[in-house]
DNA sequence: TGCGATTATATCGTGTACGATATAAATATA
DNA sequence: TATATTTATATCGTACACGATATAATCGCA
């Protein structure tokens, strides 16, 4: 059953990045959002819900913690007041570029070539994309 | 990046089996146990956290919870006290032949070939079994 | 302009996950 | 055969994930 085997792995993806992260503080959700804030600093939570498929009873609680980390501020839009805005602080953009050393680490414990993991990649994106699909309808 | 895939297909397929198990009062978790039981029943708590990776902090309140619906019988070995042995009720055998609609609903959502999902499938564990020989060393 | 609908985020309750620790039973060993 | 160690399960605290709902701001339209 690939479900089993996707919820299996992910399990095991959680645990390792437990590991590599626990000496930072941060969990795995949390350094995605880390990430995405690198990528594109000053997100709306909304935006960066979309970017990892999170909703706001899930982000705000997650995002709040990191706030209380000093990591990010959330302050709202003076456009528009029921909008969030989300950056990473000096502090968070630091750690940020520390953990940039765990992902290489993620890669080597797989013990897949680079070739094979993109082509993973690929295949369950595609296989999450018709979920969601069918979700909708 | 393989892990973040992983982690959404996952929220994907939980979504997914929430739609289909909520008129059966399961999660996706309680989904497991039961069809796990259904292929072997009297289970030791320790040999169904090896079939599904978890522990028992995990499998504990999961366990007590699908005991208070009804559906499974928690019971000390004779033999050994400290071992948990778990059957399914006859309430618990009949929900579970019900839900066996669900997997070809899953298998329908994915819109992949048959030969696709296997192929994916073994990539999958093959996987996760590197990450944790990975956690173990 | 005013007011109902929509939108963005937050709150609440339930159910996993999991590290750390507790408890009790069984086993090993001095 | 006492006692230390190991083993199986349970408990506790923290952090997601998510359905349902709340709240406040903005928008649409009469």
């Amino acid at each position: 059953m690939v479900c089993f085997s996707v919820y299996s792995a992910g399990l095991a993806f959680n645990r390792l990045y437990r590991g590599l992260l626990s000496q930072f503080g941060l969990t795995y959700p949390q350094f995605l959002v880390l990430v995405s804030l690198q990528h594109s600093d000053g997100q709306k939570v909304s935006e960066l819900g979309e970017a990892l498929f999170l909703e706001s009873n899930t982000l705000t609680p997650l995002l709040q913690r990191l706030e209380t980390a000093g990591l990010i501020k959330r302050q709202r839009s003076d456009d528009d007041e029921r909008v969030v805005r989300l950056t990473l602080t000096p502090k968070g953009a630091k750690l940020t570029e520390e953990i940039g050393c765990v992902p290489p680490q993620v890669m080597e414990a797989t013990q897949m070539q680079l070739s094979e993991i993109m082509a993973l990649t690929a295949k369950l994106n595609l296989l999450a994309g018709s979920l969601r699909e069918h979700a909708k309808a």
